[in-house]
DNA sequence: CGCACCGTTCGGCGATCCCCGAACCATCCC
DNA sequence: GGGATGGTTCGGGGATCGCCGAACGGTGCG
């Protein structure tokens, strides 16, 4: 039941604090959020993948994504007796992305916690090397290419973030169109690494790249997470169009 | 208590759902998100006048204002008998922001709801014309100043946002200083409007040029709130400086 | 000093939330 | 058809949360 003394105030709208808080508790939950963070891997998910990923009984998780999905957060799609789910849309996973940069706790370092197994520190380490964020790279991997493009002058970070006119020839003379999209999304974007603690390339372009960086073989998925792998081709490539030194993909 | 049985799965570090769960809890309680929405007009309130201003008891404010401040969205400061609480950093503005605009329920427009008394309406008209957004201006104003330096080529938004050459000569030439700030703040980014639904300059260019066209007397605050006007020499200077006619500004 | 005011702490009430297991429905495969 | 699997619905239990009023400590002012 609503309450209903809120002084209006702002006369921004009546109900602006209770819209922001209902979708910030859409995320107040731990599982919830643990599904979320899954999710920025950018494929759909089933409710029993999600439920076994959070360790809670599948009727809870199936709970928990009616409500997701009914927010907006998510996407769904009926396929035989699977539920796929995925996050709604790009912006959303920026929000996401974003919000969980803010989360770590003030001083901690990328060490944070650290891993405590074996296994858990190899992932780890993958996936500091490279992988994606929602739907383009991250890690040092979408960092050093960042970086490259900025040296080379393809992109400027000194006074804001966006692609130079060399920089839209260049996706042109590589085969990756930029033009033509209508969309609302922006072109280009910065996203905020929470390893390298760098922004790296988002929005369409970022997107269009990691997609060729795929086709192309440059770089392949390791396993089933978000980890990627630059290939020996990957390496050739990188270091020929923006002169990545093998080094700075270790 | 914690509960223990999460999978650590992603190995980004256990209780990274967790710590992303205790942020949005943070912003899942209609109060304290009126209270964060009241904070984003860059000032210190007391915690009588959020309590006032949200319709709760002192007590209860007093209980929620610990919360956020030891979360690190706000800060506070003692000053004899009063305690003034504001926005932690521009980060954590922008972070509300960005989630405020993406709480507006799908589908509703600008009039969202619409204002119920003479009095609200003539506030949100005043909000839509000009306010302040943390540090920075937007609204109509806000609006027309972006559009105007990017016809002029001042600032560039079509690959990007980011300031050209010329517009950090620009803002050199009209005596705000932008060189020599060395801050983890970005120069330059841009913020989503809601009521204008496109983006206006952020960042710590916006927040000079706000705060420069308030100490130059562009435009003067409307009573106590986040509303702003602008002075009939302010319309000359915007006319004279970037060719913004009064029209853009009604 | 005495009063007014701001803010905090504490106890307790009511509501919500998150979780699970059990029962049930739908789909796929043999 | 029959059995296995994925997903949903429902009821209930346990914990947390948000709120208030009352009592209390500090600060400023006449």
């Amino acid at each position: 039941m609503a309450r209903t003394r809120r002084s209006d105030g702002g006369a921004r709208g009546r109900g602006a604090g209770a819209r922001l808080a209902a979708l910030a508790a859409l995320l107040a939950d731990e599982t919830r959020a643990a599904f979320c963070l899954a999710l920025l891997d950018g494929r759909a998910w089933t409710t029993s993948e999600l439920a076994r990923h959070a360790g809670v009984a599948a009727s809870t998780t199936s709970e928990h994504l009616g409500r997701l999905v009914e927010g907006g957060l998510l996407a769904e799609e009926r396929q035989g007796r699977h539920r796929y789910v995925r996050l709604a849309d790009p912006e959303i996973a920026h929000l996401i992305e974003d919000l969980a940069g803010h989360a770590v706790p003030a001083g901690t370092g990328p060490a944070e916690g650290g891993p405590r197994t074996l296994r858990a520190a190899s992932a780890s380490n993958a996936l500091a090397r490279g992988r994606t964020c929602y739907d383009h790279l991250a890690g040092r991997l979408g960092i050093a290419i960042t970086e490259a493009m900025t040296e080379r002058g393809l992109l400027r970070q000194d006074t804001g973030f966006a692609l130079t006119d060399e920089g839209m020839r260049w996706f042109g003379e590589q085969g990756m169109a930029l033009t033509g999209r209508r969309t609302r999304r922006p072109l280009v974007r910065g996203c905020l690494d929470w390893t390298e603690r760098r922004p790296h390339l988002a929005g369409t372009a970022g997107a269009v790249l990691c997609r060729h960086a795929f086709d192309a073989g440059w770089c392949v998925r390791i396993g089933s997470g978000r980890a990627v792998k630059v290939t020996p081709g990957g390496e050739r490539a990188l270091a020929e169009l923006l002169g990545i030194g093998p080094e700075k993909l270790r």
